[in-house]
DNA sequence: GGTAATTGTGGACTGAGTCAACTAAGGGAG
DNA sequence: CTCCCTTAGTTGACTCAGTCCACAATTACC
């Protein structure tokens, strides 16, 4: 690969770092990691959802998701329901207050991105998501990275 | 500001917070720190870089940069040289041997970026750069996120 | 000269994340 | 059935990145 590419890559990674820091200054007013918060948002995804797959999918360490997961039931942002036919497996569920809490934290974010997108038309708006989707897809088929 | 868009510009963010990750992850096999690197790159790249710039231009705490500073002086990846104009401020400069480490981490990361891009072929990697490209020059504009 | 701003240090601390050892349950192979 | 390996999760002890605050020294401003 050229030279020039990858200082190009180089440079939007330095570039996007700064605004994805942006995003997780903002969750930090709100008494929730960003871990947490990710941890949060996958159990609102996943029907079933156990712990150890949030342990492979987000890359996090066993006895640290233990701890989280137990911060969060204790604050009753999630319930654990333990499996029927495996009882090593916890399903893990938002309850009300999770859900409140997880779509207020999406709302902050809504006002960060459209901060971020302030100014520009829709047409522009348009040229840079599209562009967000095409190196996902992109990247996504190389392996290099984890699928979503 | 439309749902969809919102949801996409989330997903990518999700998306690019993994690729980063990777290359984190691999500078932790430095015995530097992601921040450290940063500042060992930034003092590379400037002429009368001054710890206080950096200090604004990375958003980190000034006590923290100040020790940070100490420990790549004490490894003698930089030196110090006080101005003479303004005796509170040092210039930071690289020696040789912060240059050849800097110009490691980067030969590693080089060969992650090959990685991450492994499998596409050049037509696919132009589009991605150009697609970087465009991300950063119109978010840039915006001044939602610092211009570089 | 006095006061405010800039540049940098040092101490004390928080809290995110890691490592290793462990329990408890399930899944075969013989 | 039982021995053994794997999977799911817990606990304790720890490291180290990053923050907060008070302070020293120098310079800028009026």
């Amino acid at each position: 690969m050229d030279k020039k590419i990858i200082c190009d890559i180089r440079e939007f990674n330095r570039f996007y770092t700064k605004v994805l820091g942006l995003f997780n200054n903002q969750i930090l007013g709100t008494s929730y990691s960003l871990t947490e918060v990710r941890i949060l948002f996958e159990i609102s995804e996943r029907t079933e959802c156990i712990a150890n797959h949030l342990v492979q999918e987000l890359s996090i360490d066993k006895s640290y998701m233990s701890r989280i997961i137990r911060k969060l039931e204790r604050e009753q942002l999630i319930e654990k329901k333990s499996s029927t036919t495996d009882s090593r497996k916890n399903f893990l569920l938002l309850t009300k207050k999770g859900k409140a809490i997880l779509d207020n934290i999406h709302i902050q974010s809504d006002i960060q991105i459209n901060q971020l997108f302030n100014g520009l038309n829709d047409e522009e708006i348009n040229e840079i998501v599209s562009s967000m989707m095409k190196i996902k897809q992109k990247l996504s088929k190389t392996g290099g990275a984890p699928v979503q």
